[in-house]
DNA sequence: GAGCACTGC
């Protein structure tokens, strides 16, 4: 800890912080800031009139920077150092250093909007620029006018990030800290090759051949590719002839492998034996592995994005940006000097690879965070006026205006009804928090606590796709419930209310290859849920699973979904099984061919149902749908026609001026690149076009 | 008849 470059800085950090309200820190990949801000503040006395918050956009990170620190200071976590994050509070009265993520410190300002009890609030990581902390830099744009005598803000960035940040605060001060990296050799290729999964293998072989010792940590876009590369390289690897080179293994890494697989990076190296490890961007931020010394860039990431034009997502393999593949090759540098073999010749760097990553605030839907800012009801915000450091295209903010009037979340002039600001209490989407409330006056909301549970761990759900679980799954199919026909929403129900029968069995998830993490997942969420719907209803609720009497039909269940999903329905076309959504912009979608849904005797699916998104892949898809009936989806539909986008939005023009300026709009944009998997568009094009010529010759 | 980057309240 003494040698941390950061110290050297201490009393000019000291004497910038004290003079301005606002100061940037670019601190560079070790230099200590997450662990010594904090306590460099501390001393100097600033947690005496309050808090020093420091967020974090990962969980393990607020949990292991709190640990180093009350380490460092000598004092049990928990007490004087601590730590926030969902599920678990480890901070006391006594609590003067508070780690936290982004995330808990949005719902901290939505009970209490000035954060009185922060004397700093230290925006860590701010260059990730998740959508929380975008939302939270607009915030303390806010704050540091109204408590400019008593709150002091921090936000550490990137370099390429700095200058920008620095001036949406009024050009407030940067300082550049340091970090404690090796040098690291970046090697361009001469030009962008035809297959970086080939050319991947190929240079990975080059450095296993020709390179001493060292790790080499290969990035990939996702677990196709890392699954091929992994199983060629072990091909190769074993075909050299014995004597020559070094051994060595070869580790897949990425989100979906179970944990004891991705622990295995972490095990000690074996003596003479060389580790290549296969990895998404995973590796980037979230897991560092020691030992690297080589990195190969494929200069590719996956990321999926939210096109408001048509509601629909899709996941596309897209360019890395300037701060990405910096921080890539940083990993090589971690432990002695490294070299970092990039992919794509420089002038692809420097010309095309956008500075800093696209926010998630221009990628998603903004329903959930619109709904959030106006519950927040601070006199001088208006959503559509607010200020962001990188402002949503106007387009994504009607969209989501869209969404929460028909949700009844805003009322026909874009202020919050109190439905909405109820919802904006519980931590899920607008169309599930709303599902909650509608259930509530049915008699079935323990139901639809366990559907939003669920949900907000849907994809965590089932195992992997890997093809030894496939064909495991053959031999002895997982014996689930079906949603009795009506849909996904009622399959996952039926799943958990199993689930809770056998006492939470663990034995019976992993016999039924749902994961066994995200199974626990959902039983948190059910029961934070529960609480905060208890303390809504300012009263005892029974939220226990299967205590509801129902009918066979789940229809106090399926009406209240409808209501919920007021803003995510289809239509079924007379003659086949396609659905055109209904709203403000009809699309032609078809049911995800995983749906549980079942057809009619005449193999017809039923004429209306909801949809919990929209996912563009190889066709534009439906995904987790439940049946609904006409006559309650008639309401909404006559809700449609009373919408007035400028009454909703008080006036747009001047977001729309905003917009043109920054933003570049990721829904028009051409992200997609050529002979990748990720020409989502033009496939979703070809696929609607194939579609409509079907129908032509019916 | 298809497929899942990574987080987080």
């Amino acid at each position: 800890m003494a040698n941390l470059p950061i110290l050297q800085y201490e009393d000019k950090i000291l004497e910038t912080v004290e003079q301005n309200p606002v100061v940037v820190i670019i601190g560079e990949t070790g230099s200590g800031k997450s662990t010594q801000l904090s306590q460099i503040l501390h001393r100097r006395g600033y947690t005496k009139s309050g808090v020093v918050g420091i967020t974090q956009p990962r969980r393990v990170a607020a949990v292991s920077v709190a640990r180093r620190v009350a380490h460092e200071l000598g004092v049990r976590l928990g007490e004087e150092v601590g730590y926030a994050i969902r599920f678990e509070d480890r901070t006391s009265e006594r609590t003067q250093i508070k780690y936290l993520t982004d995330g808990v410190l949005l719902r901290e300002s939505l009970s209490n909007p000035d954060l009185n009890q922060y004397s700093v609030i230290i925006l860590d990581e701010a260059h990730e620029r998740s959508l929380n902390t975008d939302i939270l830099l607009g915030l303390m744009k806010r704050l540091v006018k109204m408590r400019a005598s008593n709150l002091k803000v921090l936000i550490t960035s990137a370099t390429l990030d700095g200058d920008k940040v620095s001036k949406f605060f009024s050009d407030c001060p940067i300082l550049t800290i340091p970090g404690k990296l090796y040098p690291v050799e970046i090697l361009y290729s001469e030009e962008r090759p035809s297959s970086y999964l080939e050319s991947s293998l190929k240079t990975a072989l080059d450095i296993h051949i020709r390179e001493p010792e060292g790790d080499v940590l290969i990035f990939m876009t996702g677990q196709d590719d890392i699954e091929k590369l992994v199983s060629k390289l072990e091909d190769k690897v074993r075909s050299l002839e014995e004597g020559s080179c070094m051994d060595a293994v070869i580790l897949p890494l990425h989100g979906s492998l179970p944990p004891e697989m991705q622990v295995r990076v972490f095990s000690p190296p074996l003596p003479d034996c060389r580790r290549f490890i296969v990895a998404t961007n995973i590796a980037e931020t979230s897991l560092t592995v020691d030992g690297v010394v080589y990195v190969i860039d494929s200069g590719y990431v996956k990321q999926r994005q939210y096109n408001p034009s048509t509601g629909m997502y899709s996941l596309d393999v897209v360019p890395i940006s300037k701060v990405q593949a910096n921080q890539r090759a940083g990993r090589a540098g971690r432990t002695r000097p490294g070299k970092c073999y990039r992919l794509y010749p420089s002038r692809v760097y420097h010309d095309e690879f956008l500075d800093v990553t696209v926010p998630e605030i221009q990628r998603s839907s903004l329903a959930g965070s619109v709904l959030y800012l106006k519950s927040l009801d601070l006199p001088d915000i208006d959503i559509l006026k607010f200020d962001f450091l990188d402002p949503p295209s106007s387009e994504s903010l009607q969209d989501a205006l869209k969404q929460l009037y028909l949700v009844d979340a805003i009322d026909g002039n874009g202020s919050v009804t109190s439905v909405g600001q109820t919802m904006a209490e519980l931590p899920l989407e607008p169309s599930l928090s709303r599902t909650l409330l509608e259930a509530n006056k049915y008699g079935c909301i323990a139901q639809a606590l366990t559907v939003a549970a669920m949900l907000s761990a849907e994809t965590t759900l089932l195992s992997g796709p890997s093809k030894t679980v496939e064909k495991k799954r053959k031999l002895a199919p997982p014996d689930l419930p079906d949603g009795s026909g009506l849909g996904d929403h009622i399959q996952l129900l039926q799943i958990y209310e199993h689930w809770y029968q056998t006492d939470y069995d663990i034995g019976w998830c992993k016999d039924n290859d749902l994961k066994v993490r995200g199974m626990m997942f959902v039983r948190d969420v059910r029961k934070q849920l529960s609480q905060i719907m208890q303390k809504l209803a300012k009263g005892p609720l029974d939220v226990l699973a299967n205590r509801e009497r129902q009918h066979r039909d789940y229809r106090s269940l399926r009406k209240a979904l409808c209501v919920g999903y007021g803003n995510q329905l289809g239509e079924r076309m007379i003659h086949h099984n396609g659905y055109r959504t209904l709203g403000f912009k009809p699309q032609v979608v078809q049911v995800h061919p995983s749906s549980m849904l079942k057809p009619d005797e005449e193999g017809k699916f039923p004429d209306y149902l909801v949809y919990h998104e929209l996912i563009a892949t190889s066709r534009p898809y439906m995904r987790n749908v439940c049946a609904v009936d006409m006559k309650w989806v008639m309401p909404i539909m006559n809700k449609v026609k009373t919408l007035d986008i400028n009454k909703l939005s008080g006036g747009i023009d001047h977001i729309q001026k905003n917009s043109e300026e920054h933003v570049p709009d990721i829904s028009k944009k051409e992200v997609a690149v050529t002979g990748l998997p990720g020409d989502r568009e033009s496939r979703i094009q070809a696929a609607r076009e194939r579609f409509l010529a079907r129908k032509a010759t019916k």
